[in-house]
DNA sequence: TCAGAATATCAGCCGTTGCTGATGCAGCGG
DNA sequence: CCGCTGCATCAGCAACGGCTGATATTCTGA
């Protein structure tokens, strides 16, 4: 046995959909201006910078894949990021992409 | 001062657009078999289990982006990791998403 | 020179994704 | 009670992505 498989197939498959979900230029936008803390719908409608029914549809997507979470105050929804892998992850993409 | 931008848009883009390209189980599979080195296409075909065509077209994917280089010899074509920060990368997934 | 192996490319089908605009629906303030 | 704000959802369309099967290309060895 000279070399056993570097990960198993469902975990390729598993981390395959995890990172295609991270995987859009908005979704990834959202996850920056959120790795700073949890904000409303509508400011991340505004920094971002696209529709409130695009930036909905996007945070659903994220919070169906369990990478967000809601909290529900008032008439507003605060989302975050909701694992410690993901923020992780999110940093190892600044330092990856981020040259310098 | 109290925080600048996570990154520019263009880093952003770059990024999503990188991660694109490996957020596939074939692609992610693909990377992983040649995290250990290079390999011809056929090796590829094996290791990964689908047709050869579908290989091609993920392998000349990954080639355009930049991600894997081709290597001619003889009649036969390897492919290899092309940087070492996607090979960081995918070290990186393994260490996220390989729990443990 | 010819058969066949190794790889690339092409055409075409079909399911998925992303966006827009419209509508639904709750909760708050007047 | 009513209008408004904040957010979600829906319908529909256009574009993209992934797979298969067929064909092209290049190289090798007999």
């Amino acid at each position: 046995m000279v070399r056993q498989p570097i990960e198993k197939e469902e975990d390729i498959v598993i981390a395959a959909a995890s990172m295609k979900a991270i995987a859009h230029p908005l979704r990834l936008k959202i996850l920056c201006v959120l790795s700073g803390g949890a904000l409303s719908v509508q400011d991340i409608v505004v920094q971002v910078g696209t529709s409130q029914s695009n930036i909905s549809q996007h945070l659903a997507i994220l919070r169906d894949k369990g990478i967000l979470v809601a909290q529900k105050e008032a008439n507003h929804v605060y989302y975050r990021i909701g694992d410690a892998r993901t923020l992780k992850l999110v940093g190892l993409m600044r330092d990856v992409f981020c040259s310098v």
